[in-house]
DNA sequence: GAGTGGTCTAGACCACGAG
DNA sequence: TCGTGGTCTAGACCACTCA
């Protein structure tokens, strides 16, 4: 099955930049020639050289910016999401030490949030929005809802290190009896692509936790975006020989 | 923040057309009028028009068939992932009943695969290619590797029912002690795509789970590729008060 | 205002699928 | 062969950034 006997222009040309910023001969964070002029040097239209560019970015290797020119992107730090830990105060540890900004805001419950955590309608939320930083480039973004009266009281100190997100202290509450996270991938959406100042055409993991008390409760739901160009999910699952139970 | 003050062109014909396909105006499975007539239709050129099309295969709400036409895509069953399963005989169970065709290959041990298994280069590995498929239309890959003195004798045998891919007796064999479900968002490669019959811009959820003895000898590598558009991976910890050690 | 990317046009030519 | 989508062109005009 030949997939591209006659390889299209875009494709060699985005195989060449490829080439160029894997052998170091374009530099992370330079920018390129402008395209009329790659245009040129390629000798194809502006559309084709800009597809071909369009290839880079979904990758993650190029990035645009409007009125100023592509840039190499810089290799950004790996995100490793440790799923499935039963670590009670810790849920979600980064491997990379980041600089995390966050906002609280308090909010209603509305559709999806209601049959996520299970609440009735317009009852009191507090939304978290985390923008972890590397530099000065976003690299991952994550809301996280619960209901208010569960909320810490400080919202600065519910952060206390930079290298873990969506912290929350379980001392005084009943003890989590279930952690459910769903993972999809997905393009961003224009607002998502925005924010982590990615390309829409490059794929996230898209992530969802809930964490239910023992009394059934809902405590936290947690939705992620995290780019796919740096991002895996690590789920380890060790079993003893005792615990062969037929269901998990 | 206004992220598009004038709708280019190509959303607003590809809101258009998903409004048709949602309400049902464009059944599944119809073919829409070809791109010249839907370019005439919303006066705009063909490049346009296709770029709108574009948009709507990203959602894989639309397959492009080449000399054929434009599709609306049949809703695809959704696949549920279940991991972290402690249960040895089933690893992985899709909530739907696929039709699984396999194939099995011998192999040798090449570069990432060595890593992966840990074993050293060339050495003898059985490599089995599973393809579901939901009537005509690819729905899932899955390639999985494991020592050739590992592998099941009659490859036939090994899956034994339609609902279940990747299964393993270990009714003879030490017990697992650890499996390791990593999991990345990405673009589907062009064979990927082509196997699965999607758009190389719909996101695949790309999944390598690592089976180990208790010897610390790896018994499976399981390299996923799941459509993004139909697939979610679960994960569900729960937590005993017992279970509360500091390290998982 | 100069330079950059963002969008779109009108049409050419090629490749694939079916009769 | 015909109709389909696949690729590409040459150039127009708009929007954003920065001096």
């Amino acid at each position: 099955m030949v997939i591209r006997p006659v390889p299209s222009r875009r494709h060699a040309i985005a195989d060449d930049l490829r080439h160029q910023i894997s052998t170091g001969h374009l530099k992370a964070g330079v920018r390129l020639p402008s395209e009329a002029q790659l245009a040129t040097r390629y000798t194809v239209s502006t559309p084709t050289l800009r597809s071909a560019l369009a290839l880079l970015q979904g990758e993650g290797l190029v990035e645009k910016i409007h009125g100023k020119g592509n840039f190499v992107r810089r290799p950004l730090r790996r995100i490793t999401y440790l799923g499935g830990v039963a670590e009670p105060t810790t849920w979600t540890t980064f491997s990379a030490p980041l600089r995390v900004t966050t906002r609280t805001t308090n909010i209603e419950a509305t559709s999806p949030l209601t049959t996520l955590l299970n609440v009735p309608l317009c009852s009191p939320l507090t939304e978290v929005l985390h923008i972890a930083h590397e530099g000065t480039t976003p690299h991952s973004l994550a809301r996280i809802y619960a209901p208010r009266d569960l909320a810490p009281a400080d919202p600065s100190a519910a952060t206390p290190s930079p290298e873990q997100i969506a912290v929350r202290s379980a001392d005084h509450r009943p003890p989590l009896v279930e952690v459910q996270e769903r993972l999809s991938a997905r393009l961003p959406t224009q607002e998502e692509a925005t924010v982590l100042r990615i390309s829409t055409s490059l794929a996230v993991l898209s992530l969802t936790r809930v964490a239910t008390e023992a009394t059934g409760r809902v405590v936290e739901a947690a939705l992620l975006v995290l780019p796919g160009d740096r991002t895996e999910a690590l789920f380890i699952t060790r079993l003893n020989a005792e615990e062969r139970t037929p269901n998990a």
